[in-house]
Formats: structure tokens, sequence, C-alpha cells
RNA sequence: ACGAUUGUAGCUCAGUGGUUAGAGCGCCUGUCUGUGGCACAGGAGGCCGUGGGUUCAAUUCCCAUCAGUCGUCCCA
């Protein structure tokens, strides 16, 4: 029943994890969860799949993600679903539907997971990527973002994460930028002139977008232009300020950067992201700032909101530049028969040593004794624990500490005890 | 999407228009009847990414395709 040989490899832009790998994300989550549980932050869980609409509403129907790098389809109920792009409007859905930050109260949440966009691959950027992310819902004042930013940083901080660049500005609300984004098309007018329809098209989808352009061409205008920042309101500014002075006391090194603007449109005012010098094209670690609109946008009940996206792929990337190389478990000990005899004993106090708590392998093919060495070497483990028809009559065996390359001899009853204490 | 580059052993990579395609590392077995690393010897393991074309002959040359990597765009 051989057809022809399949595929093996993984579809693009997805990755394998192997057990090669799963050691350091293990090690990431673990900082994480007890980051975010030492700041309050507790955990919401949804689903991978959601009705496209969600995201249509939130993300911006002119936005990247939204037009070109959707993983939709229209599933078996002839309802048109996408695999989420990202992790904040799936929990802020969640949060509308069980009202989970009725007025007046705050709500911390954090989350973990996957996320889908079916774009271009490269060093850091896959189709299917992993984040970590918190979201400080119903916060009004400026501590809130100085929060957010600063949960950020102190986490990469415990991480070992160096070189670290925190970007941040403010984009204004809505009005503010409605205003702005005329002053830019009018500033711009003259040089769109003689560009492409798709160019022009693109300008004047999203004209707040152009301050991130990157066309040799445009980059005079772009000094020339006033910036942002003598259009924001008297609030926004001030909020900015707040945010600069609480960053400030607490320590947080920060740059202004007024060309900062995000590829999601739910963003208001605050917006910020951190860079790694080591990933050059994908500086970008995570990326956050505030949301005030999008939960009213989802139905719910009008909640200024502020939070970030921590890039799983992209911290283990940067920690690997660092020289991060986390050690896989190594067990304790390695029970060996020396001959037939030994096979069952082996495999009775193997079975013990787990029962209380030593990390035990042994061999399951019955292999030579120094088969079985090697195994144990290779291992990694402390002890190597010998069993043949001398230590089963004596009952006196032998544990070898690979390492010091030293052998003891331990009565039978109490050789669980003595590893245990010795691991 | 576009551009560059690469697909040969588990891994890293040589190599050739012509019989059985190589190395290092790793793996297995033995030298060593009950003690690992070192050394030595032997061994297993390859549709030379896939499909087509040129040719007496293709892993090698050509085309296509798929995939990896890097970059542009954008982002985590």
């Amino acid at each position: 029943m051989k057809g022809p040989k399949l595929e093996t490899l993984p579809l693009p832009g997805m990755q394998d994890l192997l057990p090669a790998d799963t050691h350091a994300w293990q090690f990431l989550e673990r900082a994480f969860w007890d980051h975010a549980s030492l700041y309050g932050y507790r955990e919401i869980r949804t689903p991978i799949l959601e009705r496209i609409e969600i995201i249509d509403r939130t993300s911006g129907e002119t936005s990247d993600i939204v037009t070109k790098e959707m993983f939709d389809f229209v599933d078996k109920g002839e309802r048109t679903v996408v695999m989420r792009p990202e992790l904040t409007a799936p929990a802020m859905r969640a949060v509308v539907e069980y009202n989970l930050c009725p007025p007046s109260t705050l709500l911390r949440l954090a989350y973990g997971g996957p996320f889908f966009r079916y774009g271009a691959i490269q060093k850091g950027r896959f189709r299917q990527a992993h984040q970590f992310g918190i979201e400080l819902i119903g916060g009004v004042g400026p501590e809130a973002d100085a929060e957010v930013i600063e949960f950020t940083v102190r986490f990469y901080e415990k991480l070992g994460l160096n070189n670290l660049v925190v970007l941040l500005n403010s984009i204004g609300r809505a009005e503010c930028r409605a205003k702005y984004e005329t002053v830019i098309l009018d500033h711009l007018a003259p040089w769109l002139k003689d560009q492409e329809t798709e160019v022009q098209d693109r300008a004047r989808r999203n004209p707040l977008r152009i301050l991130d352009w990157k066309e040799e061409s445009i980059q005079p205008l772009l000094q020339t232009m006033p910036p942002l920042t003598d259009y924001l309101e008297d609030a926004s500014k001030a909020r900015l300020d707040s945010i600069r002075q609480f960053l400030g006391e607490v320590g947080v090194a920060y740059r202004l950067d007024p060309s900062l603007v995000r590829g999601l449109d739910y963003y208001t005012e605050t917006v910020f992201e951190i860079q790694s010098r080591h990933l050059g094209a994908q500086g970008s670690l995570c990326g956050g700032g505030r949301y005030d609109n999008l939960l009213a946008e989802l139905g719910g009940l009008p909640t200024p909101s502020v939070g970030v996206g921590i890039g799983i792929e992209r911290a283990l990337i940067a920690l690997e530049a660092e020289g991060f190389a986390p050690l896989a478990p190594r067990p304790d000990v390695f029970v060996i028969s020396a001959g037939k005899d030994a096979r069952d004993t082996v495999r009775l106090l193997t079975s013990d040593l787990r029962r209380a708590g030593v990390r035990a392998l042994s061999d399951v093919d019955g292999k030579s004794l120094r088969s079985q060495m090697r195994q144990a070497d290779g291992s990694g483990a402390t002890f190597a624990l010998i069993l043949g028809s001398d230590e089963l009559t004596s009952g006196q065996y032998q544990v070898r500490a690979l390492r010091e390359q030293e052998t003891f001899t331990v009565p039978a009853g109490e050789v669980v005890e003595w590893i245990s204490a010795r691991r």
C-alpha cells in the first residue's frame, strides 16, 4: 500500500520544533508566565480560528495583513473563517462576549500562542509564528501605557537580552490623525502626481503609512514634512509626556521615533516597538500600543486599553545571537543490566527510581553491557547503575559516577535513596 | 509578489557527461567473556529534490516545477 513518496516537509513558512528546539521554547514560556504573574496578568486562551469579520473590523481593511496576508477559507458551514493573524482582536472579542471588563474596572490579560500570516518568508518571518502578549484593559492613565512598556522591557532584561532599542511614538486620536492625513497628502501631492496609480492608491488608502515608506525619492519630502507631533491634541501630548516621564523614572531607555506607525489600524495614541540590533531587517522583537476604540468596534463598551505582542521566534533568534544555549535536562541515572539475569531487576528498579522522582533511563533491547554504557554516556546521565548476577547475589550494587569516573558500592535497599540524594 | 542563491548519506559538505557516487562527524558491531569517553578495524545508511528535454549515455548540461536560505516590501 505504498503510494508515491509523500512530501514530509512542513508547509511553507511552518516549522517543526524538534526536541533540540523545544527546550529553549519551554524556557521562554516559563519565563513569560512567571513574569506575567508578577504583574498580575492572567491567561486567556481563545480559538485559533475566528470569524473573518472580527479581524476585518479591527485590523483595518486597508492593512497589509487583511488585504493580502490572511489564511482564510470557507468552512463546511459556509462561514468564512480565518486563522487568526494576531491575538489582540480575538482576546478582545472574548472580553466583549463575556463582559470581562465592566465599566470602571481594570482587566489584565495575558496570552501566548500561534498566529498566521500568509506573507513572504525569510529570517525571523514565518507563516505560523508565535507570540506572547498582555493587554491592560480599561486603563485610561498614562501609567497603563508605561506599565505595558516596562513589562516588556523587563521581560527581555530577564532573558538576558541586551542591545535593545525601545521606539516610542504617539499617532494621536482618530480626529487628529484624520487632520494630519490631509496634511500628509497635501505635502506629498506634487510628488504623488508623478507616481504610478498603485502607489497613489496605497497613499490614499492609508496616508499614515507613508511615514514608513522606504523609497529613496520620497525621503527628502518626509524630512521637510511637519511632524505629527505638531498636530497632536493636548491630551495626547500630555499622555506621551507622562509616559516619557514614567519610563525615565524607572530607568527604561527609549527613543522617540516620529515615523513609527503600526501595521494594524486599531491603534490610537501610544505606539511602541522594541528592536534588536541582531536581527537586521526583521529587527522588531515586539510591537504594541494603545487601542481605545477596539472594544467598541467589536460591539462592546468603549474601553481604553493598551497591550503588546511579543514575538517568540524573534526573541529566540536574538537570544541565540547573544550566545544563549539552554541545557537539555539530563538523566540522573542509567540503569544497566550486565547479562540477562538482571533485566527484570533493572526494569523494576528503574520504575522505583522514577516513582521516587529520579530521572532514570534503561535499555529496552537487551543490548550488550558495552552498548548500554555507551547509551548511558551519550545520555549525559550522572550515574550508571550496573546490575549483574554478582550484584543480585551480594545485594551490593555498583554505582558509577560517569563524570568523576568513580565507582561506589551501595546496598541494594539504599540505592534509590542514595542516588536521589546525590543527583 | 519580486530578486539572488542553494537542493548529493542522519548532519556539514566534496565531486564527475561514462562501470560499484565520496569525506568528516554521528550511528551500529567488534578489538575489550562484567564497565563509557580515546584509539584501531569492520558495517549499516543515497531514486544525487521532482518532472521533462538534449545525448549512445545525465547526479553532472538545458527548461520547468517544488522546497530551503537570504534580501526588497511589510511585520512578530
